[in-house]
DNA sequence: ATAAGAAGTAGACTCAGTCTCATGTTTGAC
DNA sequence: GTCAAACATGAGACTGAGTCTACTTCTTAT
């Protein structure tokens, strides 16, 4: 996660016409640092720490868009706040754990369960699956202890 | 889901010594009902809709209740809103289809998947697993068409 | 360089969910 | 049955995420 992910996202976007920002450049950039599913409020306070001025709906925008375009993943874990990940153009598709009790999110990868969830697909004609979303809720080692 | 499950819910509650209450139990027999995955706000609104006065903070103080004890069980489907439904007590595991053009939700059941995350929160040791949703995002056919 | 319109800002607004506290009920003890 | 302690309840204030609005500031095509 890094420069060129910068690069690609910004290209997809004027590829979709939109104009280019600072604002939006600046919540792209941290995205790309690839903090783990960072809350809308963290990312604005972030943006803000590094003296840019940057208004709410400027981050919440820029998220919207670059979710339509694949670019982000949005993670509902549950506890009232959306998550916001970068997302690599080849796959790198995983899910979470999360810990109910500190609130930790843990990102986890299991190809079984991509098939186990693709066969499912086909097999539900009254629904055309997109997305999905396996979250697994539980205790993370240091709080189980 | 019937008049079995609010005995049985009302039970398990006084085991767990709770007293009863009259908002309580409009609130159980409401999710008796079994209308699937409800809002806390629809809970809220039929409540009154019958001609009971009841508090908003009843209905979440009983919905997290149930919750603990297993009775309900709550789903994000990532509109910004929980939903409950209640539980039977022996197994009914099920995950749901969210339709993101018309917000619908519609249960599913699948055993293999549910043999799939078995087997992987086994293969996870730095996480206790407890609970989990799994939420296909799609368009259902009537929006699909 | 300029004008059209997208992108940005601040902050008011909405709405789900939480908290508080005075009041109403339940229950166990007598 | 009566009583009091303790739990349950209701109204509404409060919080915090996310949306909307009105207005300003940039980008970009010409």
């Amino acid at each position: 996660m890094s420069a060129e992910w910068i690069e690609y996202a910004e290209a997809r976007l004027t590829k979709a016409g939109y104009r280019r920002g600072a604002s939006r450049r600046a919540v792209i950039e941290l995205l790309a640092e690839g903090h783990c599913a960072m809350t809308a409020a963290e990312i604005e306070e972030r943006v803000r720490a590094e003296g840019r001025a940057v208004g709410r709906a400027s981050v919440y925008r820029t998220l919207e868009q670059l979710e339509e375009l694949h670019l982000v993943t949005r993670l509902d874990v549950g506890q009232g706040t959306a998550r916001y990940e970068a997302a690599l153009p080849g796959g790198d598709h995983h899910h979470h754990m999360v810990c109910d009790t500190c609130g930790k999110v843990e990102p986890f990868e299991d190809p079984e369960l991509e098939r186990t969830i693709a066969r499912l697909a086909d097999r539900v004609p009254a629904f055309t699956v997109g997305e999905h979303d396996v979250v697994l809720h539980g205790e993370c080692e240091r709080c189980a202890s």
